[in-house]
DNA sequence: CATAATATGGCATACGTATACGCAAGTGCA
DNA sequence: TGCACTTGCGTATACGTATGCCATATTATG
């Protein structure tokens, strides 16, 4: 192995050089009050004269403070497959901005929901905390947050803030987006209104979603219909086989809410190939917004949720857990999109 | 602080419980062949009992591994958006999966390529190499490329083989994938094909695709025309203004190889805009196969990288050269995926 | 001027593991 | 039986930092 006598300078070559002690130049690069600020100063630019940079590994050793937060992907099953749901890959990009921005480091991995990825990363302090991120089947998800709990790991997970409190939660407003939807739909006239997502209580998220719709039809005057209620997992070909089923059964309806961008894309195939025509006979909108979403023919019209605020919040609460153990769970607004898939006549 | 007293067990822990000295616990869990079977086995039993794993920090900063590696990932100018091109996204799955199956850490990050992320991660002892990822000036990233080889920091980067040898380079073949777009529009009967993307010393990947349609061109008796090349670095934007450019000047076209899917999403906006049918008047192809490509109307045309092997061959290339000092460049085949946006005019 | 309160920084040590070295018992071979 | 060698494990120590405690110098306070 290619190990050189690694010459890499220590806090005792800065000591030194600069006439301290080791624990001197610790201090100083911690910014200790009780280090003058001449001594700083000196220690300060001889470690960046040296290159000098403290080693993470000791630091968290003594410290016992790793400095670090691991982000958990989940997937159901993971088909084998390298495709990610895209709604959280964008999210990515916020937690690593505030990362970066409150200088932890983060880990990633993706796991399969019934692996034992609970005990991995707090244990051997890996990771100061966890972020959990993932559709999944819930009633599964829970033992292991439950596992969680248990253990005294640090997390916070994206999902519906609204049920049992494991842990500390941060998610969107789906009830309020559901209804900001069926508003949106009702708006447009259409009164027969199918939800395409498993809105049980497997699958949170979508049943919050769904609820909110149920809302507004009602206060509408308008009974839901059991029929037009769709399961379907956030898979592009669940949306589309769940569309053909809704087709084949030749119940009626006018609008197509669907609890994620994927499924909606899927229904848009299962539509098209069916000749109906988006959105004179069907308006339909999705959830995520998606970069694909912008793209179909006709775009999709969807609910924007505010995936910078999403990340800021998951790394705000992580790290207040981490430091006081408290957390409140937090809600975020959103926002509708619309596009041509939900557009008038007159839109083109 | 909420600091327990920890009483997570050591390696201590597990060695009074087996009847033996700590170092045989570390021996036996790292697999050291100087450890009976026996022995080994007790102790591994104690270890799951009592939930006990390695820490990290105390076992990177005796062994002087981390095990760990750092993604990094660049854009050119932060635009303050959270937009990462899709294209890195999908590989980060491959990279992710490799990373597990090797039992390696990952590290993620974003950076703007003219910062001094190149001094951070091998110097701190955080990672044991890093994998680039990212497009950007090529002069500007050379640089820093240069800083990491002189400090002897193990990476390997995304990007154009053929180039210099700063590092392990990992790539498709990006001539022989040109080659393949001209000759697959060459098929089509197409004869005047557009270019849209930075084909100079900025963007190899560019220079080097655009070499291999005008190969194509020459081996056809076509002289390429630079009336038909136009910048474009690779966002959606810069291919809807190099496109309007193109049409604005009234230079005669009946194809476009675009340099990145994102390009030509952005060259078919303005195309439409134009009232420009595809294909019939205007075959158009992309680079990348991003999961977008598929929902343009009419679907893109586009090239295929292999991302699955991509990954592999990154974390292989980065173990390599921590091992070994040894990393060959490697260059993967790409594959063409025909859809409607360049079907002969029978197709749907 | 005496005493107390700060400010500054040194000393000793702990964080939890991995590894060079040595030692005893066992094995093979003559 | 004697010797070289292997197996299996204990002893001692190093990895590089952060922090509790104490000593000295400095200043404030009466």
């Amino acid at each position: 192995m290619g190990r050189k006598p690694s010459n890499r300078p220590t806090s005792f070559d800065i000591a030194y050089r600069a006439g301290v002690s080791q624990p001197t130049v610790s201090r100083a690069l911690r910014g200790s009050k009780s280090v003058s600020a001449a001594t700083r100063e000196r220690i300060e630019a001889i470690a960046r004269e040296l290159n000098y940079s403290v080693d993470k590994n000791a630091s968290s050793l003594r410290s016992q403070r790793s400095n670090t937060i691991a982000l958990l992907f989940f997937e159901e099953q993971t088909p084998d497959d390298l495709k990610i749901n895209p709604f959280f890959l964008a999210m990515l990009g916020s937690i690593t901005r505030q990362c970066a921005n409150r200088g932890l480091d983060l880990l990633i991995s993706f796991q399969k929901l019934e692996d034992d990825w609970h005990v991995r990363y707090q244990d051997s302090h890996r990771a100061d905390g966890l972020i959990l991120l993932g559709y999944g089947d819930y009633t599964l998800y829970k033992s292991r947050l439950e596992q969680l709990v248990g253990q005294g790991t640090h997390f916070v997970r994206w999902g519906s803030v609204s049920d049992d409190n494991l842990g500390a939660t941060v998610g969107s407003d789906n009830v309020g987006a559901g209804r900001m939807a069926g508003e949106h739909l009702l708006s447009l006239g259409r009164r027969r209104i199918a939800f395409l997502g498993q809105a049980d209580e497997h699958y949170p998220e979508f049943a919050d979603r769904y609820r909110g719709l149920c809302e507004t039809l009602e206060a509408a005057g308008i009974a839901p219909d059991p029929a037009l209620l769709r399961d379907a997992i956030s898979h592009e070909e669940m949306g589309f086989s769940a569309m053909q089923g809704l087709l084949a059964e030749g119940v009626a309806f006018d609008a197509v809410f669907a609890g994620s961008d994927l499924i909606a894309v899927g229904a848009m195939r299962a539509l098209a190939a069916a000749g109906v025509s988006i959105p004179d006979d069907v308006a339909i909108m999705g959830f995520d917004d998606i970069p694909a979403a912008s793209m179909t023919s006709p775009p999709l019209t969807t609910v924007m949720q505010d995936l910078k605020r999403a990340g800021e919040r998951l790394v705000e609460s992580l790290i207040a857990q981490i430091e006081d153990s408290d957390a409140p769970p937090s809600t975020l607004d959103t926002q509708l999109v619309v596009r041509r898939s939900t557009a008038g006549q007159t839109a083109g």
